[in-house]
DNA sequence: GATGAATGAGGCTTCATTCAT
DNA sequence: TATGAATGAAGCCTCATTCAT
């Protein structure tokens, strides 16, 4: 690759990181390609440059979002440990993203309905990606019997959804800090699998 | 009360019901004053005459919603029952505000960035109010040694966001019925704090 | 009609007659909404309530302009005179459209590449029904023996070709007026027909 | 003339040629100087090493195709035949041009509102020059008493205007060839002037 | 009470133009 | 010479809001 295309992707990189914090501020109605530029300190006009409207830009947005995750949470199927410790992991780290990268996150979590359909798709694929990855440890875990229920994708919708939940009400200034409820919501949860 | 002042009250009803339809299928800033107006056969220049502006109608919206979620679920807690008894009904009832009424539960459950704080110190108030109602029941249920976790509130945030992501991926038509829906989440969520 | 029906109707001929003028002056883009909307000392945010959009309003514009100019010519083919003096007086029509409601004819004669094809299809239509007035003219003349030209589809082309032509040159200050063009035209036009 | 000086002269003339194209299919406002470029394998920045700006460089298309087609036509003037058969060349040449040329012929005739008065005259000159080759052989051929009319300026207008008006409706799919038509137009045009 | 009409701010997008490299 | 990148003005359109009737 040359050095030209890679100063266009990582500016490109720039504008989707900035894009992603007022999307996850706002919404995609209320964040405007003005406030999104502003941030780099570049004009509306050359985002324009980079993607071809606004649907592109919040579109590439989650592409490049959920793939991070997916990467990220895929380690911990690799590592030679029970069922039960990898599942534990993965909601450390579901939560440590939930919290430190809240601003990201959002994206693996909101469906958005302001993508026409050939665009929704492809987000869809790795949203799915992302939830088999749980749903293969449980299944797993139920195989070599750590696990006992008999739903193992509602199972899955409650320890996601539950941990999603949590950005709506942390705060670092809160009771808790993220270590503590690491460890918490690990134990609490693992009670619904078992 | 007068008649005339019922009849206004009534009308207001009337047009909170509309934009709550309206806001939870397109967002506060996808719901336009029109599309209000017009779900009514109104046109928008008379909603000015209820409500002074877009948010003070979004606000009352949120209020109705969240003051009649209470109520229902207020009547859970004054029955003859065990606590666990009472905290399966309240997940029952609570997982059937999130599916029938969709619409208006999303309301509950959305924080909106778009009130002013004065405007959103009351809304707070009451989602606190109804947590709270929840709180109450494991508190109680570990006192009498139904339960038996130390984390009571955070098993109330479990619970009430793997209830608040069903309506991310629910339909009618997939595999399951809400009922058991129902089921399965009261008896996986009751594993958690027991 | 009720009252204010008819109102709405005269401003948006009011917004047409406007359009008209400046289409014809800066064609389809140079026009543009604000100065449609200042020569009528309106708000370009106006406009939009009474045309759904700049496509809109241009597409009637043509259809207003064309249904006129159809009406005029057809009162000529009803008189009882003969075929060549009916096609004189058809010039003479055309001729003064061309020269005094220059703005408007413009739309008659100039095909715009802007309309979808939905929209084009009616304003063809209509400038075919106006061509149609010559033919028939000439037609009927070659059948009662006053022309002799073997293509009358031809001769028309020639005719309304060159007097549209007209407009590209001609200006009140120069050596002809209107009336002596008139004449001029008519006579070595018949020419072409006989 | 140095090499650097007639590359430089070449390149220009390629970059009017693409703006032709372009120009003719979507006018002056239409064309991007994106398009432009693109159509050359160039990038519209390096347009401005050559070319003061838009108006500068839709100027000299103007200038250039004028000038070929004012040279085209000449050449009938230095033959030796009567003035009826120049007449009938000069509208074989001219429906050609209009036909086969369409894209580059549009710029003779249609006199774009688009340049400042400073940059119109030159092109108004050759528009003149144009004509008045028609005007002289008019001329010459009353003298000769090949033809009758009293008004060889309006004469040439109708020839003119009813030829340009051959490429808005032509089309090779039409019932006529090119050579039928230039057959008929001459026929029927002529019968003017006689 | 209700509405038709208007307004103006603000959003998305295009594009001629500039300029450092 | 050429280009990649940026800019900013201008255009289309939406919509909350206002107000005379």
């Amino acid at each position: 690759m040359k050095l030209s295309e890679k100063k266009l992707l990582k500016k490109k990189e720039e504008i989707i990181l900035s894009a992603v914090k007022i999307v996850n501020r706002k919404g995609y109605r209320g964040a405007t390609m003005d406030e999104i530029a502003a941030e780099l300190l570049m004009t509306k006009g050359s985002l324009y440059y980079y993607f071809k409207n606004k649907e592109d830009l919040i579109f590439q947005c989650h592409q490049m979002v959920l793939s991070q995750a997916n990467e990220e949470l895929q380690g911990h199927l690799n590592e030679m440990i029970s069922n039960e410790e990898k599942l534990r992991r993965m909601i450390v780290t579901h939560i440590q993203y939930a919290i430190e990268e809240k601003e990201t996150f959002n994206m693996i979590i909101k469906p958005d309905q302001t993508f026409s359909t050939e665009q929704l798709n492809p987000i869809l694929l790795i949203r799915n990606e992302y939830a088999g990855l749980f749903d293969k440890v449980i299944r797993e875990g139920i195989a070599k019997g750590e696990f006992t229920i008999g739903e193992p994708k509602i199972a899955r919708m409650i320890l996601l959804g539950s941990m999603n939940w949590i950005q709506q009400w942390y705060s670092p200034e809160g009771g808790k800090s993220m270590e503590e409820l690491q460890e918490i919501y690990a134990e609490y949860l693992l009670k619904v699998v078992k």
